[in-house]
DNA sequence: CGCGCAATTGACTGCCCTCAAAAAGCGTGG
DNA sequence: CCACGCTTTTTGAGGGCAGTCAATTGCGCG
């Protein structure tokens, strides 16, 4: 099921020397700083933040960050890239519970049993902060304002579940889809990309399973919303026409139970 | 759509008394200490939680806690009854979002916007403990262990909403059902009562809702539910018969997909 | 070119929703 | 006590949305 990752970095001499001044980087540097952890802290406690990171590991596209019962050592923070998180069920079936990009921070999950209650994949090659748990817990202590932003975080994250908990049990398929876009295009809008012009970086079968659809409905719907001039797409490059009647629509302001 | 209170209490001048001592109880007293905030805290970390405690409140069925938009103050311990929270969108259709019983946290998803943004409702006559935020915030820069278990509730309503997106998204009508009172049973062996003879405190209504089915589809599967024995159903009074093959449903032994 | 994978499209099915009506509780008032 | 209205729940009949199954297309790659 675990897609491979389609090349290893080469690792020659020069790259290692590249690599430690990537290790080296800052998080006053990230251009995630105000979206990350680090948002809002001042320059001196930016720092102390930033003595605490382990590294800044790649992960290639299709590995995995974590998963399932693996002990719970790290929070990460996406510096770059895409992941997946999903659960495993018992009986093996899966569900997606999130997308995760850049600026956004994976493991919270695992705080409160010591271990990884889901996997982690990348959806395409990315890099990551480690930030190993226990000694942010150290900085807490002292450092108000990152212990206030970490709690943000933490219920942020419970909000967006909530969000796909309305999204899963009350909308119907158009809805879910269109609501799926428009909460992409405000997230890539918050990175300072386009609101209207962006690259899928999960497959249709992904999509699905997020929204708890088949792959065929989403499909469908893509070519529903084609036909009716909401979008463009070409393979998993998305172009929004008609942003307004897609928000609308995310919103129910057309057919709603 | 609200439900009206149905009794106010009577204030009488000995109810007063009465009532100051219930607002003087103390964590320490309290039957859910090992399951609410103050968990493994000792003696003198749970005085100064104490002190911190606004006061207590009861809550009369049917009216709300708080609700979305109003300004984010206070975190709510359980310390009797039952609560639901739900999600409204903008089109007025909503989403029960959990079901929260005694010992359990309400209000943490506020913490990122500083306003509410779900309503909370008591689904009986119930009890809980102001928590002011700030306060609590002052607290956790000289307790340690105190952050350790916030942090780790609210890592668990991650979890726990993961495992609801998990039911909403991947399962059929009857496992989603059996998922939810085999739910319903470990909460109540987590307080000391029957795993198998409980009351449901919510309608067939709420609990289509909260499982993105219809009340009729909720009443059809309690109906095949008593003729397969699985269990005696009498109103709200529910006695699970056959708890195993129940718990097997709910993890998708019999049918997934 | 042919193979493999992902995506699209079509035909059909079925689960659950919708609509409707009856039954069961429950409180109120005659 | 029973009649009455109201609400909640149960049960039935039928329909629709999305799932399932299957075949086709398109694209990348060896």
């Amino acid at each position: 099921m675990q897609q491979l990752a389609r090349q290893q970095p080469v690792i020659t001499h020069a790259a290692d020397i590249i690599n430690v001044q990537q290790l080296r980087a800052s998080c006053a540097t990230c251009s995630m700083h105000q979206l990350c952890l680090p948002m809002g802290l001042n320059e001196a406690d930016m720092q102390r933040l930033d003595q605490i990171i382990g590294r800044r590991r790649k992960i290639t596209r299709g590995s995995i960050l974590y998963r399932v019962g693996d002990p719970f050592i790290n929070l990460y923070a996406i510096r770059l890239g895409h992941f997946k998180t999903y659960q495993v069920d018992p009986a093996g079936s899966r569900q997606i519970t999130g997308f995760q990009m850049a600026g956004e921070l994976l493991g919270m999950d695992a705080i409160s049993g010591e271990r990884h209650l889901c996997d982690a994949m990348a959806l395409e090659d990315s890099e990551v902060c480690e930030i190993p748990f226990p000694r942010l817990e150290e900085l807490f202590i002292n450092m108000p304002t990152l212990l206030r932003h970490f709690h943000r975080i933490m219920s942020q994250e419970i909000t967006r579940e909530q969000n796909v908990m309305l999204l899963l049990g009350n909308m119907r398929a158009e809805q879910k889809f269109a609501a799926f876009l428009t909460n992409l295009s405000s997230r890539y809008v918050a990175r300072g990309y386009s609101a209207t012009s962006f690259q899928l970086r999960m497959s249709r079968e992904e999509i699905g399973n997020y929204l708890g659809l088949t792959i065929e409905s989403i499909s469908r719907l893509l070519s529903r919303f084609k036909k009716e001039n909401l979008l463009q797409v070409n393979h998993r490059e998305i172009n929004i026409l008609d942003l307004p009647r897609m928000k609308a629509m995310a919103v129910g302001a057309d057919n709603c139970r």
